[in-house]
DNA sequence: GTATGCTTTCGGC
DNA sequence: TTACGGCCGAAAGCATAC
């Protein structure tokens, strides 16, 4: 099989640059996007804060009082976040990196694959020129700045694109996948999350090259069969998933911050209700139907809890809707004591809508 | 014993 | 002194099927 030649593109702290871009009297000060959420006039997290932030501790995640906090005294400005305006600039960038590649993979609003082997004639040389090109081009085009990895797969290019930002390209070549990847620790692998590094530490596994080592037989006794095979695979840089657009979503949600702490299933209703208002747009706007729904719980201590029941038919209906998200919160009102602060609502199990039989029966079906 | 599917939680941005 | 969003896919855990 011929070799492949993977490029993973990620925007640079998007969404503050985006702002820059907007603002250009921004750039040098610390910027902080955040959620506001309403609650109090500074309640909220932040969402992303540009390099200069990032100087202070300020990044994804932490609360906005803290990085207000910790940017006392500096001229940081912070604004919320605008997801319509960074769609905006994302779609026109995505549109031209559509151009550099043989087939395309849009995986964020920020991030995207592509496989460029054709383009790149197989060459890691011409590729590392076609990312520069690349690079330049939409700096030049949208004033936006972003890191790339090339390598053999999806799983090199995404790691080698992570090794140098911001603005970086990373290049690993077939032949210096093995040194690359040897030294790191094993849960920069997909796949591998805390539970299984954890696991894979007690039988002396701490590095990718140690996994890699790694007796595969022994590898599959201890996580099964097909683990097993990928995990040895993932360690020897063995990736061959394709580069490809996904046709759909896998699950939509919609989570917000109720005003007051509440066991109200009325009161969490009524939130809900707008949340599925809104999903229930999303839902006609691309036409499908889902089969699984899911409410989400975030308490008073601000832990994390979700209910979540298969339907019997897939559905487009916001009423099914609602009272499946009725009975999840009631179960699971049942089954907790404590407060809760966001509610939110999720659907998943995707199929599409049948486009036959669409003439006068679904015409008439009212939704 | 392994695969598959469903449910809940985790973690990145 | 504390402070705390919204969204997604991945990971994990379990039950059941094969």
């Amino acid at each position: 099989m011929q070799a492949r030649v993977v490029m993973l593109v990620d925007f640079d702290y998007f969404f503050a640059q985006c702002e820059e871009l907007r603002n250009p009297a921004l750039k040098g000060k610390p910027v902080v996007v955040g959620v506001y959420s309403g609650r109090t006039s500074e309640s909220g997290a932040v969402s992303t804060a540009n390099y200069v932030a990032r100087e202070y501790g300020v990044k994804s995640g932490i609360p906005l009082h803290l990085a207000k906090k910790r940017l006392k005294g500096t001229e940081a400005v912070f604004l919320p976040v605008d997801g319509g305006f960074y769609e905006q600039i994302s779609n026109k960038i995505m549109h031209a990196l559509r151009g550099y590649a043989d087939s395309f993979e849009k995986t964020s609003i920020d991030e995207a694959y592509l496989d460029v082997t054709r383009k790149a004639r197989g060459s890691y040389k011409v590729a590392r020129d076609l990312a520069k090109k690349m690079k330049l081009f939409v700096k030049k085009e949208f004033g936006i700045i972003f890191s790339v990895g090339v390598g053999p797969n999806k799983l090199v290019a995404k790691i080698a694109a992570d090794s140098q930002k911001p603005d970086g390209l990373t290049v690993i070549k077939p032949e210096q996948v093995e040194s690359f990847l040897s030294p790191l620790p094993v849960n920069r692998l997909l796949g591998v999350g805390v539970k299984t590094a954890a696991k894979l530490d007690t039988i002396g596994i701490k590095t990718v090259g140690d996994l890699a080592r790694y007796d595969v037989q022994r590898l599959m006794s201890v996580f099964g069969k097909k683990l097993g095979v990928y995990f040895h695979n993932s360690a020897r840089g063995v990736d061959n998933e394709p580069v490809q657009e996904k046709d759909e979503v896998e699950s939509i949600s919609r989570i917000s911050t109720l005003k007051e702490n509440t066991r109200d299933l009325t009161v969490m209703l009524e939130k809900t209700d707008q949340l599925i208002e809104d999903i229930h747009k999303d839902v006609v706007a691309r036409n499908i139907k889902f089969k699984q729904v899911s409410v989400i719980a975030i308490m008073t201590d601000l832990s994390v809890r979700s209910r979540s029941k298969t339907l019997e038919t897939v559905t487009k209906d916001a009423e099914v809707l609602k009272q499946a998200v009725r009975e999840l919160f009631e179960k699971f009102l049942g089954e907790s004591e404590l407060e809760i602060r966001r509610v939110g609502v999720k659907i998943s199990s995707f199929a599409k809508e049948q486009a036959k039989q669409k003439r006068l029966t679904s015409f008439f079906q009212g939704n």
